[in-house]
DNA sequence: TATGAATGAGGGTTCATTCAT
DNA sequence: CATGAATGAACCCTCATTCAT
């Protein structure tokens, strides 16, 4: 290949970010390989590892990416809703939505590296999740809205819920639930309340 | 080395089987290999593709038998309850159980083979034991127990928060959810009871 | 597989012997294996050994009979010819005929074991065949039936063009010459005799 | 071990070629392995995949390109011979010393990938040469130095005589008929001319 | 005479990573 | 900044052969 214009360093490590969540969520972790990336982001297979210190480092930066976006997201969309009913529905749709769109993601993970793979990011990730969760569920309660129960287990679940959702995505991507049902069996349950 | 004392066929596959799950699940479909495998099943390499076409058809037969496992199971346990609440409480709780116990089903998979890699299997599986809560939901509210809901976006919702449980194994196999709070919470719902 | 009606030792190589023509001629020496022949030959691979000490001389033994049968058949024929031509014509014909019905006996050919294979007990096929041929053409000579040439040379080329139809029936199988057509040109060349 | 001095490209694919026909002509298709030949080239394993899809792609391209260069060779030495007869006489001795100087081609050759292995090529060649063959033959008999015989059946003959020889040099590399007496027979025949 | 489970060296191939240019 | 030829360990799988039964 003749040679490139030359590109400025942001923009190659930008083009190799863009290339690799095609190639990685196209194949996965384990059967992507480095010759794929580099075609993909018509940059040298040497070129690669000028902006990433291996394939794993490539791939977590990816995963990093990705999270602390949503993450930014959610925050921002929480940001001015008062009602918890509202917010967990919020919450649960933003989410949804969020994976949904971007469902490369998660087909870029597997069981690679001794589970050590990226998991601590990850951890933080749904932590930091789980307690946005709690935080919203005890301000309905001490509110009055929601019953008395056990707030980071309930969190636990609803968060277990939208992590169920994902995994469909890669093995039912044609029966994926709606946020909006979700959000309504989450807040009502499936007994019938008295007055309805 | 010599031979083995002679053994049977049928207690070779088994000790294959035993073997690769255990070396699976530690390792990840990808990084396990046949070697490990032939190693902790205490037989040659060549003696697994006596009993297995390769390495896939042998983590597939893992995934199948287990698969084939909790579907009886559930299928059992649910046999002799009337109640749909117990049903549900029950549904949640065997899954989860077994999960549980069984954590190495969940490590053993991949992203491998292009999706495909036993995927139908559980696509089968999935769609048997949504169908198991569809009835149980559709009885509950017939029998004015459940509110009227959606009750396949239900079925899916309710079985999402389980395979989310499954997903946090193996992210954060220390905080996970219990069964009986998923059940309460699905059941009751987050949104206060007017009665109580 | 159940046991088999008692069969002679006899009976079985040839069992045997008849299951390895069929599986090394349609594979080819080298991806024929083992488990083929005895499943053809329906005996277990361990009775394989049995009659034959390995692979090779499975093989060996093969093309040995094969060889001998042509051989006995080409003395035979050849044995009441008198004219020098018509003989000609005959062992042409004859070996031609006789690798055309038998086609599998090339096929069974690789050249595995550097060279060695069964080379010795063709070289010998090949030199008391050669032999019959330079008798045959110095007895058309001292008979003046045929002109003063290079006797052993001859027979070489004529053997030559017989074992180039072998290997015709590997490459090109859709164009094979014709035996009469081959003594003619033996015999008469391609020159334009004065008196036609 | 460190890395070699830099090499171009073309160098070290046509190093690998001449090593591989160094081996493959030693063992054989079937027993040459990847191994061997890289050790030949002086190139590491991987380093011969750079250049050849797999084992089979690189001994294709060998047989190919002895095979093309025969071609352009016998093209070349007829272009400018009219008379039929030394026309015969130089396809016959060129084709001979053609592999007898590379009697590495023909060792190279076994039977596996059921037969398909280079076939194609070598029927397109076989073809072409017995066209030639046929067209000199033709010339010959119009010309009334041949006389009336079958063109293609005559041309099969003498392509046969020739490929006979190739099988010679594998089997019988010490009694190769020559050339001259080759063109000698063909030409004349064995039956004794009138006038001499 | 017969079985077939078991062996294990060795084959072809892949791919993350390096480094001279 | 960028290249891409080169590396070589490691993978999955095959198969001739053995031997306890």
């Amino acid at each position: 290949m003749v040679h490139m214009n030359k590109r400025s360093g942001i923009e190659s490590r930008k083009r190799i970010l863009d290339a690799a969540m095609k190639v990685f969520s196209g194949h996965g972790y384990a059967k992507a390989n480095m010759r794929m990336i580099a075609k993909a982001a018509d940059i040298s297979i040497g070129g690669l590892y000028l902006y990433f210190r291996n394939k794993e480092d490539l791939c977590f930066t990816l995963i990093k990416n990705r999270l602390d976006d949503l993450a930014g997201r959610t925050r921002e969309a929480l940001g001015d809703i008062d009602d918890p009913a509202e917010a967990i529905g919020k919450f649960i749709s933003i989410h949804i939505k969020y994976v949904k769109k971007h469902r490369e993601l998660i087909l870029v993970q597997g069981r690679e590296h001794g589970f050590a793979f990226g998991i601590e990011i990850k951890k933080k990730f749904f932590r930091s999740q789980r307690k946005l969760l709690e935080d919203i569920i005890r301000k309905g309660i001490k509110a009055g809205v929601f019953r008395k129960c056990d707030v980071e287990e309930s969190a636990k679940i609803i968060f277990g819920a939208i992590r169920g959702f994902v995994l469909s995505i890669v093995v039912e991507p044609d029966s994926l639930f709606l946020p909006e049902e979700c959000s309504n069996l989450i807040l009502n349950g499936l007994v019938r309340r008295n007055n309805k």
